[in-house]
DNA sequence: ATAGAATATAAGCATATAAGAATATTTAAA
DNA sequence: TTTAAATATTCTTATATGCTTATATTCTAT
């Protein structure tokens, strides 16, 4: 159940930030990384998870990599569990 | 951040299953635990997490209780989601 | 080819989570 | 007030997760 992969990749602080961070435009990792205040490899393995969900998609620009969301609509999402509180 | 730990609260497909058996009125739990296919305990265990991150509400009914969730725009929700893949 | 920047992977640890089993609590009715 | 049904709590075990450190890979420009 595809579902469950994609609540659980939201299921996290840093994974929000990170997302938070591409909410505007894709942004580069080394971008997202000083962001979010974590670490290198705690980045990577953060966007491996929401990879895996497949909420974000990546392109390949020099030797940088660009992370973007896959569909905008996960940012609507987020606002409305905002606004259940 | 409460958003996490609503996002937390869905990303299990055992309590997602709760909020499915919840949707159209609300159940006693004794229903409830049948329709998952789990046990007592564990039906407890996860109710108690999504009474934690506000997303149902209980009443009592003589010696039932009555489990319904606490703003219907948690559907929708899951239902965009689903919608995502 | 090689150096350096950007990113990924692996190993290890601490904590969190899901689930079962056993027991406790609560409540209503007899 | 005792009994039985409904629900909660505790304990244990197995697995998953988040994070750090260290190392590896990839890619581009020189």
């Amino acid at each position: 159940m595809g579902e469950v992969e994609i609540f659980k990749a939201l299921a996290d602080q840093t994974r929000l930030k990170i997302l938070e961070c591409i909410k505007e435009d894709e942004k580069c990792i080394c971008e997202i990384i000083p962001f979010t205040g974590k670490s290198q490899p705690n980045v990577s393995q953060h966007l491996k998870v929401m990879k895996h969900a497949g909420i974000i998609n990546e392109r390949k620009d020099g030797t940088r990599i660009m992370i973007k969301a896959s569909n905008k609509d996960i940012f609507k999402i987020i606002d409305q569990v905002k606004r259940i509180k």
